[in-house]
DNA sequence: TTGTATGCGTTATCAG
DNA sequence: CTGATAACGCATACAA
């Protein structure tokens, strides 16, 4: 901060008033005179003045920031689809006058992060990201006293806190029974690393939905890992270089999938043709021709799809909806994720199904 | 913060020692006695005391914090590219101690944001993204007092201010030059959006190495938008389903690259094979195979290749040092992108050239 | 409607 | 080596 900063005294100098009534003015008391009121906002704006951040923070005990803490993905990679993730909340705070803060750390010191950001008073809530089965995080923020919203789920009771959440088990059987009913009877999939919740859960869809049609599942053709494109292009090359290859693809983002388009690209197959895929869509901004824009022609994949920087809005209108009236319990949001038809996925045509035996399924 | 929160106070008592000693106990202070000062720090640990840092800030004026604004792109998009690049900053000032704070907005809005830090003292310091050419928050920061380092120029001066850049300009020629020697003459360039001036370096640098073999340049060869997937699957379909179609491709990223591979495999053409394509690649973490391993083999893409995320820490630690010492000047980095042959190029076997034609300009 | 006085939790100055 | 005391800049309970 330069050395010639104005602050409340000198305004209040300036104005010839004392300190409470231009500090009353600035923060919009009704008892101010609005002519007072006036002056003082007009000379606040011609000198440039603003409240110091730490000052106020000391005096109110309120930070106005929220705390977001990255974690590292296996290799240290930081997980893209947190990005739009960010891109959404951010959008909210600085709507609000909230700051966000932002902790790049590997997960073993995650714990201590919490702990800092409580005890030193730099924010006023967190939002956690990635949570896994159980995770350890929620009784800690519990313990810690500091107000939080999880960006998914760690277990099944509805959990004694705040959460927004895709239906990712309803998303993956659905898309599961989709390709089934197209007659493909070979299904893999390309999950997440299944620690994450968010993962294990889109298996759980996935299997359900074929023990419900008493179709067995096949380890070879089930796949935990970070969503990245090589991943994809790995795994692709693997099934269908293999044998027995499946006939369709469920694929946990768009990432993979399209690792998986350029695997299958070299191998002569086409999608929809003879592949049929389809993704999880988070909305990633950079994949999108206009950015958000949903109406738009047929898509090239079919997928499931749920904007993951909407789902940061909402968990950051959650966040500062809880710390402005903490009485309320905690808040659940299940969001259903949108099945849209595009061009990667067919009736299965597979020489090795022959035709009557699929017609049986029908 | 919680009510039931440790201060100072409370854990001088508890010590039986006064504020003074404990807080100088717990800076590293050299003229505390070290048994003192073991007995602090631990009944520190125990209790679990750190510092309020609101309270820290207002009594020294260091925030131990750096702003990055985010700059959305065009249609509401955060540009991927970044996130790398936050990565790698986030982990420098993890282990300095400092924070990193975020502020997504639009793009008008931007200087209140940096009169907002500065006034408002809520860090100390500031990094530039996606600077233009003659970007107008050079001359306000300057004016603001506020440290900052460029990620990126603005201008051909050099500067008088910190900047670290990837030597856009040579990177682009030299691989103009590479594929003109395997004997493309009809090259296009994928462009990002040139008013940001790291893109307008590059088409110089395009049009400099063809005009040195006195190469004309075909606008219609020439795209400049936002780096984005469905950017480079669009001008490409455009481009080669229309007449006269190049025979190689420069692109800014490997995100329209991915496009640009995507739009070629649907109409039959091979990268390599049937058309050349050099693509900047900035190490995105979500695309590489083992995170930031470099050591691989012969990779898909040929590409000029630096680590946008390697970028990140190093202009963090320029910020911090810059911060730390304030009386050195402004300091510079020019980066130079290393060229790595993949399989996406090859000698220009187009027919329309006869090998005589091609020949003659060896 | 405005002003006075005090506290927020540190760090820094000065004294011992 | 340690301690009392004064900033730091704002918000707010209380007084007028």
């Amino acid at each position: 901060m330069a050395r010639d900063t104005i602050n409340l005294r000198r305004l209040s100098e300036v104005l010839g008033l004392s300190q409470t009534t231009v500090s009353r003015a600035l923060n919009g008391f009704p008892e101010v005179n609005e002519k007072t009121r006036a002056r003082v906002v007009e000379a606040a704006r011609r000198l440039n003045y603003r409240p110091s951040a730490s000052a106020a923070s000391l005096a109110t005990g309120r930070a106005c920031a929220i705390g977001h803490v990255v974690p590292l993905a296996e290799h240290m990679m930081i997980n893209p689809h947190f990005c739009d993730f960010l891109a959404g909340a951010g959008e909210v705070y600085a709507q609000f006058g909230y700051e966000m803060l932002l902790r790049v750390v590997a997960q073993p010191q995650e714990t201590d992060v919490y702990r800092d950001f409580a005890s030193r008073g730099r924010v006023d809530g967190v939002v956690v990201h990635g949570p896994l089965t159980g995770d350890p995080r929620i009784p800690l923020l519990k313990s810690l006293g500091l107000p939080f919203v999880v960006h998914g789920r760690c277990d099944d009771g509805g959990g004694d806190y705040s959460w927004l959440d895709v239906n990712n088990r309803r998303a993956f059987s659905r898309a599961t029974d989709f390709l089934a009913d197209l007659g493909h009877r070979r299904i893999a999939l390309i999950n997440g690393l299944e620690a994450m919740n968010f993962a294990y859960r889109r298996r759980q869809g996935y299997e359900s939905a074929l023990a419900a049609r008493g179709l067995e599942r096949d380890p070879a053709l089930v796949f935990s890992e970070d969503m990245v494109e090589p991943y994809g292009y790995r795994v692709a090359r693997q099934m269908f270089t293999g044998p027995n290859p499946p006939t369709a693809v469920l694929v946990s983002s768009v990432l993979p999938a399209m690792g998986l388009v350029r695997a299958l690209g070299e191998l002569g197959l086409r999608p929809g043709a003879d592949v049929s895929i389809i993704a999880f869509d988070d909305c990633l901004s950079f994949l999108q021709p206009g950015g958000e824009a949903k109406a738009r022609e047929v898509p090239f994949l079919t997928v499931m799809r749920s904007s993951i920087r909407e789902a940061g809005r909402r968990v950051a209108e959650m966040i500062l909806e809880q710390i402005a009236a903490p009485e309320t319990g905690p808040r659940h949001e299940l969001w259903e994720a949108e099945l849209v038809i595009g061009r990667s996925t067919a009736p299965c045509r597979r020489q090795r199904a022959p035709l009557s035996a699929a017609a049986k399924s029908w």
